[in-house]
DNA sequence: ATACTTTCTTAAGATACCTTAAGATTTAAA
DNA sequence: TTTAAATCTTAAGGTATCTTAAGAAAGTAT
């Protein structure tokens, strides 16, 4: 049986850290559901409980949630070949402190809690996988914090901009802004000085 | 055979999240190794590779490091039922950009990451406990990362004296400002105003 | 008890970043 | 092509927090 180029995508990304078979693959897919999304589409929204991991095939989606003032608070943006979810609100089955929100028209993959217990029992492997993503994005979280805590805001913006040099393309300022935790006109006011 | 009353206490703490019997305590144990420390001891050297994961039975640690002005910097701290490593260090096997180290005298389990292989292979249940706490962890951090956006130096002191209220006893104010990320000045003007 | 070290406080001046408000520019819609 | 919406910039005044420096209080060792 052939696998589809979606299938290969994921697949490739698997064996960074786990070698999987086409077979193996193939299983893994039928667990998934797949989804096209336009602009600005809710995949969780605040108050909701997170039942799904999602992996972004392509697109940008991001995590924010709205403060007291009515201002929309980025935590994370995310990319192609990045899996997303609110963990603590799937893990505790809580209602999500924030939403996920495509930026652009995204092909995002989803799995389910009860499909992705199945494909636990069906194919071993994926709990060390899930396991090793998991600390993947903690220590990205760690890093942001490490960096969020050393770095000033415009050293917070030059640092983001190496690591992600398209950004400035596809976000716009004021997400960025919202993103680094400072507000658009100092954003401005520093981007202005460099 | 009899488990000893600090196997009891870790058999306690894994029960939490996943059943394990008294024999597998007994041979999760055996991977272990159980040190005492006395005040300002280092378990891990910013610069070095950090090659376990520890476990707090008694006692109190933190991470930290110094900045380029010479000051501590505190990023996490850890009490009894905790387990503490540096995940990006230990995953990556890169050298750790903080240190660990205790703040009180402690007694501490620690298993190395050859052990932790090994363990996985006997134990297969391991496995999904780590990814729990894995898990648990990520959740934590996110959550120390959501009320340090919220809140001001004021409520992140207050919150943080609620969730562990013992913490004025047992650690300096000067290093709870730290964690804070405030200056022990501006956290002792704070107080005075409460 | 005395001296030494660690921890905590006070206060004055400095700075990073915010708020508000308005206008300029770019992008999308009709 | 014109209008409306979204995004970005500028500037003035304000606030949270820092820096420096010094002294007070508490804890520990001789």
């Amino acid at each position: 049986m052939e696998i589809t180029s979606k299938q290969k995508q994921l697949k490739e990304y698997i064996n960074r850290y786990i070698p999987f078979s086409d077979q193996e693959i193939i299983l893994f897919f039928e667990f998934l559901e797949i989804k096209k999304y336009s602009k600005k589409e809710l995949l969780l929204k605040t108050g909701r409980i997170c039942n799904h991991h999602y992996f972004i095939l392509e697109g940008l989606l991001r995590s924010y949630y709205i403060d007291e003032k009515g201002t929309d608070r980025i935590i994370q943006f995310a990319i192609e070949n990045w899996w997303v979810t609110n963990l603590e609100s799937y893990v505790r089955e809580t209602s999500s402190t924030f939403s996920i929100e495509t930026i652009e028209t995204s092909t995002i993959l989803s799995i389910s809690k009860p499909n992705l217990e199945l494909a636990f029992l069906k194919i071993p492997k994926l709990e060390r996988f899930f396991r090793i993503i998991t600390e993947n994005t903690l220590v990205a979280i760690q890093r942001k914090n490490e960096y969020y805590m050393k770095l000033n805001s415009k050293e917070r913006f030059e640092t983001l901009l190496n690591s992600i040099p398209d950004f400035l393309q596809r976000v716009p300022m004021y997400m960025i802004a919202s993103y680094l935790d400072i507000t658009p006109e100092y954003l401005s006011e520093i981007r202005k000085k460099s």
